[in-house]
DNA sequence: TCAAAAGTGTTGGTAATACACCCATGA
DNA sequence: TCATGGGTGTATTACCAACACTTTTGA
């Protein structure tokens, strides 16, 4: 069988790192798989950001068991129905959210969207997990604050998790979450080339400067100023002008720039692509 | 340094320590996987070929309540762990790959991928179900063979379910499969565009005349020939010379085509966009 | 008045389209 | 030998990267 583009045939193993697997292996190999529960379905959520032109992404450092002390994306069990723990989700987006907003409050408008479902049998030790991934974009948050299964949450850089230039190896997540985070980052790479993605990342009025900055966080590369300029402009539909005008030029002094609002278009026609200026 | 919860103080690097395996083994020796009210998850698979010049979707008509005698797409509940009714799926494509082999036999070579999983409260009538949808694309198949829950099975043209060129309005499918069909079509669509995947309908060898069949069956327009030709051996490692010819030319007599296998590339450089010819 | 940033004009090279044309084969 | 489909040549057109240049602002 091909594995094709979105292939997901990975082992979903929690990779090794500092974390002795042998012990929790032989203790999991004296467990009656018979006595558990049918599969349990979660929702984790990359949360992406961009602060001082890095993408962060939104982590907390799990409280308890199951790999207690790694930083985890933040999840959740759906809930299926009415229950001790609440309402039940109505739409796994509604439960996405509900996980996300237990760490940070969210603006009004914000990008979700699904990325993919892991449910590889040994991705989970207690049980056999299903985990529907989520992806949101949202431009600069507040810091978030620690949950009932977090002992601390952040948004982390993501040149700290082997992303963008200057990435060290990238410190292993807890189960599979290097795995989705990495889907997340070729997905928000590639979704910024043909669609109108890179506006979710900015406030409601932003500079063209600023959407480059955007593009060159996400990228990890710099782009033609003068040629992005006149790109966004020709593409119809993905900004519209305000008529207004930024407070203020650069640091150093310089023109100030007019300030857009996201325009009507999903999609770019003709798309921004990558490996161009 | 310590590392606080504020991310951008320090390098914000999340800390390495403070996971360890003993306490885990603990942990999971009492735990309870029944604490969490589970959902059922299910996988159900767009299967699609092109028949004909048309593009063709495996459905199969419902046996059993509910929603019987409506067509839906083959699917199945996932095997947590193993069982009477056979062992555990070790991850989510093999249940796509296990369910679909009931209804028809696979080749060697086929293209399978996640589209979606779909979750709303409502969309089964029994209970609270989650269903993860595959997208597989073959080469032309045999009719298919009816299974336990289903009456009849058949690949259904998809003119016949609302897309394509002389479309009707469309039969509704069970549960909410149109949904899922609808974003299958797109995303064959868009995929055809920027990788290699229209060979995935091909037999092992074929025409460049036959590779633009599926161009044109899948956006239902047609191509400039001459041009398609020529954008495709531009296009380094679409497809590779066997060295072969057809065994004949057109129906009305013609020149005999030359023979061309996939080649290594997944993702095409320059992609061929469905707004130009 | 200088430096920095925003934004515009221009141009040479490249790629895509449309169309003309030749090639090979069956009836 | 004609019709049909495979495949190539080429002029025109459209687009795009690169760079020069003007405008506007802070220090």
């Amino acid at each position: 069988m091909s594995e094709g583009i979105d292939g997901r045939r990975g082992d979903g193993r929690p990779a090794a790192g500092g974390y002795d697997a042998t012990d929790e292996h032989r203790f999991l190999a004296g467990y009656d798989p018979n006595a558990f529960a049918p599969a349990a379905v979660t929702v984790d959520v990359v949360a992406l950001t961009i602060r001082d032109g890095l993408p962060h992404v939104l982590l907390g450092r799990r409280a308890r068991h199951p790999q207690r002390g790694r930083w985890a994306l933040p999840g959740g069990f759906v809930r299926a129905r009415d229950s001790a723990a609440g309402p039940a989700d109505p739409d796994l987006p509604d439960a996405a959210l509900r996980v996300l907003t237990e760490k940070t409050p969210l603006p009004a408008e914000i990008h979700l969207e699904q990325l993919g479902t892991y449910g590889a049998i040994d991705r989970d030790p207690r049980m056999r997990v299903i985990s529907v991934a989520y992806m949101v974009l949202a431009p600069d948050l507040p810091d978030p604050r620690t949950g009932r299964d977090t002992a601390e949450a952040a948004w982390v850089p993501w040149t700290a998790l082997g992303y963008g230039e200057g990435a060290d190896t990238g410190h292993e997540l807890a189960f599979d979450h290097t795995r989705v985070l990495g889907d997340a980052v070729e997905r928000a790479r590639s979704k910024l080339e043909y669609t109108a993605l890179a506006t979710a990342f900015l406030p409601p009025a932003f500079t063209i400067t600023e959407l480059r900055g955007v593009y060159e966080a996400v990228w990890g590369r710099t782009l033609h100023a003068a040629n992005f300029h006149r790109k966004i402009l020709a593409t119809p539909g993905f900004v519209e002008d305000t008529g207004e005008l930024a407070d203020r030029g650069g640091s150093g002094g310089g023109r100030r720039a007019r300030l857009y609002r996201a325009g009507g278009a999903a999609l770019l026609h003709p798309p921004l692509l990558r490996g161009t200026q």
